[in-house]
Parts: C-alpha cells; sequence; structure tokens
RNA sequence: GUGGGUGUAGCUCAGGUGGUAGAGCCCUGGAUUGUGAUUCCAGUGGUCGUGGGUUCAAGUCCCAUCACCCACCCCA
C-alpha cells in the first residue's frame, strides 16, 4: 500500500454528519442579516501581503508569525487572508462602495492563521463577518451587537456574555498609551516575560493578562477611562443607553482592548466559559482609520467577525443534532427484473416530484439487508419495487417511522397523493 | 513558539512487571424464498500513528518523527 496523505495540520475535513449542522448554522445567519439589511461579499481568500501588513498592524503576531505567506510565480508576496475586515476594505475603496455611501456588508469564509491548534483554534478555521461603512454614529453599533443577540437567540445559545469597552479616539487612545507605558516603565522591575515584550509592540494589552502578579500590579495602572476626551465619552454612553433601550445586558470591561491595530472606540465581545481557554465566539468594533489606512477616502467603519467552529462547538454542547440530511423515501428493488428497471422508476419519480428527496437502492442486496439500508437513511418511507408490482405497474409504499400505519401497494399514479398526504415532498 | 497528555479494527475502547492482539458498535450472511428499527448465531475487518534502536522475543522498553488533545502565547 501506498504511503496515505494526511490533511494538513489544523485543518479539518467537515464530514457529513456534520455538515448538516453547518448549513443550519450558515442559513440561519444568514436570514437574519438579510432581516436586518445586510449584503454578502465575497472575496478572494488570496491578497498581496501588504494589505494585511497595512491594516492589522505589522507588528502584530498575526502578522509576524502566524500568516501563510508565500511568492507567486512573479515573484509578488501573496498571503492566505488571516481574516476577513482586510479585505472587505479593500474591494469596498478599490469598487468605490464607500463613495459618499453607507453599506452593510457581510461575508462568510474560510481564515487561515498558522497557530498551534487547540480547542476551537485551527489554522483553516470559518468565520462569518460583518461590516458597515458610512455610519459615524453608535447606532450602528448597537445594530451590530443587536444583530449577533438576535442570532445567539436564533441558535439556542444563551450561555455568552457580552463585554464592552472603548478605547475612545485615536487621540486619546495614543494619549492614553504614553500614559502607561510611563507607567510600566516605573514598574518594569515588576513585569513578567511577556508583559515585557508587549511593552514595546501593544502595551495595552498588558492590562489583559492572565498572570495573577500582573493583575495585582494593573489594579493601580491608570484607566483609559480617565483619559478619554468628551467626543469618546459622549458616543459610548450613547452605545449604552440604546444596548439599555433593548434589553441586552454588557458587562464593562476596561482590559478588553483588541489585538488588532485598528480598532478606536467601541469595542465589544461575546463569550463563554464552556468552551475552555478559546472564549471568544465573536468580536468586533469601530474602526474608523482603517480606509484611509488603505488608501481610502476618510470613512466610518464598524463590524464583528464570530468563529464558526466555536459556535457549532457551543451549539453540540446545548443541543443535539440540526439539520441532519436524511432523504424522504428510499426506493428498494427486488427481482432482478425490478432491479434494471428501477433504476428509470427512481428518475421518473424525481421528475414528476421535484420536492422529493429519493434515495435508490443500488448494488442489490437481500431485500432484508435493502430494508436495513432503507431504515438507515433515514427516509421516513420505504417504495417497494418487485418484480410483482413490477408487472402490475405498482409501488409498495412503507411508513417506516410509524408503527400504526400500515403499507399499502398502489398504482404508480397514485404514489404521488400518498407521498404528498404525508407531506413527503414539502420543500425544507 | 513553550510546557504537559494521548495515538491499538471504520467508530468507542481493553490489553500488570516484554512471550507474538481482544470486546462492543458498524458492516456482511443466516435463524425468517419480499419486510427494517428488538433478539439469537456466524463471519469480514489490524504492517498496534510512522521510522529507527535494545532484545532470542516489542502493542509493551529507548530515541526520533507525525498527528490529535489541554494549557501558555495569540485570537474568532
Amino acid at each position: 500500500m501506498a504511503k496515505q496523505i494526511q490533511s494538513i495540520r489544523g485543518m479539518h475535513d467537515i464530514l457529513p454528519d456534520e455538515s448538516g449542522q453547518w448549513f443550519w448554522l450558515e442559513s440561519r445567519a444568514r436570514l437574519i442579516l438579510e432581516r436586518y439589511g445586510y449584503r454578502e461579499i465575497r472575496t478572494p481568500i488570496v491578497e498581496k501581503t501588504e494589505l494585511f501588513k497595512r491594516s492589522i498592524g505589522e507588528v502584530t503576531d498575526i502578522v509576524e508569525k502566524e500568516m501563510y505567506t508565500f511568492e507567486d510565480r512573479n515573484g509578488d508576496s501573496l498571503s492566505l487572508r488571516p481574516e476577513g475586515t482586510a479585505s472587505c476594505v479593500r474591494a469596498g475603496i478599490q469598487h468605490g462602495l464607500f463613495h459618499n455611501q453607507q453599506q452593510r456588508l457581510w461575508y462568510q469564509g474560510p481564515m487561515f492563521r498558522h497557530e498551534r491548534p487547540q480547542k476551537g483554534r485551527y489554522r483553516q478555521f470559518q468565520q462569518i463577518g460583518v461590516e458597515t461603512f458610512g455610519f459615524a454614529g453608535p447606532e450602528i453599533e448597537a445594530e451590530l451587537i443587536a444583530l449577533s443577540k438576535r442570532l445567539w437567540d436564533e441558535l439556542g445559545i444563551d450561555d455568552v456574555t457580552l463585554e464592552l469597552n472603548t478605547l475612545g479616539t485615536p487621540e486619546s487612545r495614543r494619549a492614553y498609551r504614553e500614559v502607561l507605558v510611563a507607567f510600566y516603565e516605573a514598574n518594569r522591575d515588576q513585569l513578567d516575560e511577556d508583559s515585557l515584550r508587549r511593552l514595546d509592540g501593544n502595551p495595552l494589552r498588558i492590562l489583559d493578562s492572565k498572570n495573577p502578579q500582573m493583575q495585582a500590579l494593573n489594579e493601580g495602572a491608570p484607566s483609559l477611562h480617565d483619559h478619554l476626551d468628551d467626543e469618546s465619552k459622549a458616543h459610548f454612553e450613547m452605545l449604552c443607553r440604546l444596548l439599555d433601550d433593548i434589553g441586552i445586558d454588557y458587562r464593562l470591561n476596561l482590559r478588553l482592548v483588541r489585538g488588532l491595530d485598528y480598532y478606536s472606540h467601541t469595542v465589544f465581545e461575546w463569550t463563554t466559559t464552556s468552551l475552555g481557554a478559546q472564549g471568544t465566539v465573536c468580536a468586533g468594533g469601530r474602526y474608523d482609520g482603517l480606509v484611509t489606512q488603505l488608501g481610502g477616502r476618510p470613512t466610518p467603519a464598524a463590524g464583528f467577525a464570530m468563529g464558526v467552529e466555536r459556535l457549532l462547538e457551543l451549539i453540540r454542547v446545548r443541543q443535539g443534532e440540526q439539520g441532519a440530511y436524511r432523504p424522504d423515501a428510499y426506493l428498494l428493488l427486488a427481482g432482478e427484473a425490478a432491479q434494471q428497471a428501477g433504476f428509470a422508476l427512481a428518475e421518473r419519480l424525481r421528475g414528476d416530484l421535484p420536492a422529493l428527496k429519493l434515495q435508490v437502492n443500488i448494488g442489490g442486496g437481500s431485500f432484508k439487508a435493502q430494508m436495513k439500508r432503507a431504515d438507515k437513511s433515514g427516509a421516513d418511507v420505504a417504495l417497494i419495487v418487485g418484480d410483482d408490482e413490477l408487472a402490475a405497474g405498482h409501488v409498495t409504499v412503507k411508513p417506516l417511522r410509524d408503527r400504526d400505519a400500515a403499507q399499502q401497494t398502489v398504482p404508480y399514479d397514485s404514489v404521488r397523493a400518498i407521498l404528498e398526504a404525508r407531506g413527503e415532498t414539502r420543500d425544507d
């Protein structure tokens, strides 16, 4: 036997048993997004590396050590996208979507990050992202949060908490950053290894350290909220009021600073405690500066992304299977003549009953074996055609799921009525 | 990138201190010449993750490597 080839580390197959759940979640998300007026955008999964360097930030972990970067045949540096916002903004600028316009967009697809795989963290993972452009007020952030909340309700997810914070305007954030760095420099001897590393790159992240000693030090650190300008405060207060109005609870988390460079004002995160260390299920915020950073005209922007694998994991924990595929009917073919004629019969049925999901037995097998397959397929009814039925132009319809219902042998033309009465031909 | 754990049949897992591999489920057939989901019987299926090494002998011990899981880091 030849040597087996395995899938790439951290990149997983979604097998038929799970794909139904994916489809179920995706359709629900799409429906809700459409209810809020969002339209889908699809962008390539490969972009110029430069795009991610300029948007995510050159000194972030994502860009520095997690991107799948390679040279194209003509020498360009390309990267598999590690997230969706950059592409979305790039496409919007390129096609003039932001030219004095408001846009509510969403996308869905695989993202790639070369991290050490873990529960809820994979090298290829699926995100559903939502991005809005041209909305400067806090109403849009409230809408984004309301939309995500509605999705949790729809999916039956109830153990997530909304964490909320503001970084203020870029100016106030920058000013605060200086104050904070000065504070940590003064206490340099107390910083752990990670924090020393962050001090240069992303000092705000030190606030979010899990190290108890750091947390103790952070108690005394200057607070971002003391350094917010009036505009930043007003924006945030308005958002909180809007959320209060629709009864969405949130927890103010001053340590929530987000890892990506481009955020300003609102940042939020939906977290759960039932997924181990990877507790963030959905995160986003406002990123007004990004469009100009990528060469567009000043355009207010806000959005979020959710990790589909993490959401599915949550749903799996809370409910059973959702959206598993099962045919409506399974066609048994008993006897040689029926086996041959049955193939054409199945096609005829599919032509006459377009909404019927019909699986036909292929590969023969004893009657018993075919019945077993019919049962295992999950079909609601078995359609039986043996040599007897074939000769008479009949089909036997046998309900498989309810004990009381009797099977009946009827002319082909009556099959439709029976299946329709049973609801097998409904679209679902 | 760092630390810890685990890899035995398609799946879930047994296999004290080395002696040449087992169960349940699944699948196939039969008990029931055309009636499944319950029962009973039988059968198929393994280079024990991979590659080296120690040994008369390795699933078991040693080394390397790959993958998965968990935590750190990072993030959705």
